[in-house]
DNA sequence: ATGCGGAACGCAATCGTTTGCGCGAATGAC
DNA sequence: GTCATTCGCGCAAACGATTGCGTTCCGCAT
């Protein structure tokens, strides 16, 4: 019986200390110190677990999920693709589904695609050569092919935030919550409206424009095409959009952007035209970011639940895992009226 | 010589390509085969590494970089600390991380740590169970140990955007942010002035502040405490902080908010004190983010080389790997004066 | 004819885990 | 006292890649 010298993992040097290492210290097999470590010690005596367990925490001990994962075919990670963590609603999104993901015992890995194809290929490549459990997909778009692949390879995935005809996801009734700010804008008497509606390849800006341009339609108010401007997601990209509708020879009285950010930038313009937001023109964003409250004027917004989204999306994609059928959500969207959207002086 | 038929990847069940299903269908030993594929294919004919190199495009061969991290000791992952990804802040620094990491082939993996030391103890061991090569610290906190256990451990690896003594960093100089902010409102005539600090507990927060307050201790107006409030880095936690001052017997005439998102919140406490930002109250953000310039009320900010941060802290990293040694690095911030900072009217 | 050197490639160990199987001992029933 | 279980544990084969070392074969000089 050769006694080894337990030394602490202050010592010094890399990180040798593997399962051997615990298992020579505590005088059993490697395969018995596995078991013993695991969540269901099953066929290993009761004090040989508490004498494995103590000691691997002595030695700083950690498990190699690689290795681990190598083994059982399972990595244990989620890949997580989104156009950009410096968009708000997705880096909300994101964090929950990091921290569900988390709490359930797998790590995630997020790849920006900027909404580019070729981006999105590298990425998803760089993800499946780590051998991901399954993929959230935040970016959906029209055309795009990565949904297709997984379904193709097998690898299970949800889309969240943006849907796809035929794919599961988890999203919020875009064409509702479009429908609830034209409902809104045409209750305070506002007739010409303009839409910033950003990326028509991706579900969300179509449905909530569409869901918006419905609603005037059927209220008789159908909406001229200059008056629905296309704009990437970002706040200098509302801006843009925003000069172009208060350019027009007669421009709107409201304005309905499918993003906070959009509206931000939306602002900006409203002020270089010489108006007033709110009072001169009206404006409902989309999302109610927590910075819509705190704006100087605070923003009329639809408020879509992020968090619950992530969660949701996390849940359906370990239901996926187990191989249980989870079938897509839709959440409900709701009608945050603030400053921007006051009563109309007549 | 028996003649495998290469069944496309498109066939259906998961991913049983392996080198060694190369290799057979090349007729090579798996061991050539990897020489092959390897970026140096040293002591492998040429056609033969034409031939295998082939015949892995085709049937959609991918290495498996965990196994292969498994033989090398190198997971070719770099993990990211931030406080939080909603911090658009720290969101901008990891993009360009990401994207740096990326193209220098590796992966990396983010971890919300919330500014809670628990938090960042348990994904910190998450992450050094998945065996990462380095790791960038974003949210490095005075009296927290992560940097400390890490070079203990001898993982390589760089602080960012918030220093701590003795550790290798990325940073701006935030001491020269707070003085540039505070020179800018001297000489506007401002002589009343509140600060919104963030956490004095991360450098950011604590050195803006400082150069701040020297700045106007010099110019013989020393700021009471009662001046300089506490908070976190978000927007709700700004408009706390702005009401606190702007509910002072004696409010400030101008604002210094250490973070553009704590100035958002600024904003709304200025509004909802009835005084209008700028012309009422003047107010000075900081990191330049891009939605201050398209704000109602364009925001006059410090400006802060985000993606550069980023990008230089993985090269700082990366020149860990090679056992180089790279010292901190510290860039200058700008003033950007927008709307927020008019001159003062008298 | 012999020897030498190098190119091209195969062999097998290895990285750290997990897990089906088998074996000995202890336990219980009769 | 015998026999069948059960329990606790060890053995060894995977997982997919990398790499030091050995082997074979060829060309060429001596």
């Amino acid at each position: 019986m050769k006694d080894e010298p337990i030394t602490a993992p202050t010592s010094g040097r890399s990180r040798p200390v593997t399962l051997a290492t615990v298992a020579r210290h505590a005088q059993v097999h490697v395969s018995t110190a596995s078991r013993a470590l695991s969540d269901d010690p099953a066929g290993v005596g009761a004090d040989t677990v508490r004498r494995v367990r103590e000691l691997a925490a002595v030695l700083g001990y950690r498990r190699d999920v690689g290795a681990a994962g190598l083994r059982t075919g399972s990595s244990r990670l989620i890949g997580v693709l989104v156009p950009r963590l410096t968009d708000l609603v997705l880096a909300s999104i994101y964090e929950s589904i990091d921290a569900a993901a988390s709490a359930a015992g797998y790590g995630t890995v997020v790849a920006n695609t900027l909404d580019d194809p070729d981006h999105r290929r590298t990425r998803l490549d760089a993800m499946l050569s780590r051998r991901i459990d399954g993929v959230i997909i935040g970016d959906s778009h029209i055309g795009d092919t990565a949904a297709h692949e997984l379904r193709r390879r097998g690898v299970p995935y949800v889309l969240v935030m943006r849907k796809l005809e035929g794919h599961l996801s988890v999203t919020t009734d875009d064409h509702r919550g479009g429908h609830l700010a034209a409902e809104h804008l045409l209750a305070l008497g506002h007739r010409r409206v303009g839409v910033i509606a950003g990326d028509q390849l991706a579900s969300t800006g179509r449905e909530r424009t569409l869901g918006f341009r419905r609603a005037f339609e059927s209220a008789g108010y159908p909406l001229p095409d200059a008056y629905v401007v296309e704009s990437a997601f970002s706040t200098p990209s509302g801006l843009e959009a925003g000069r172009q509708l208060m350019q027009l020879p007669e421009p709107p009285t409201a304005i309905f952007a499918v993003h906070d950010l959009l509206a931000l930038g939306a602002m900006g313009a409203i002020r270089d035209a010489g108006k007033r937001v709110g009072d001169d023109v009206a404006l409902v964003g989309y999302n109610d970011l927590d910075l819509a409250a705190t704006l100087p004027v605070p923003l009329t917004s639809i408020r879509s639940d992020l968090q619950r989204m992530g969660t949701l999306s996390v849940d359906a994609l370990l239901r996926g895992f187990k191989g249980e059928t989870a079938s897509s959500v839709l959440l409900q969207p709701e009608l945050i009226v603030r400053a921007t959207t006051p009563p109309l002086r007549s």
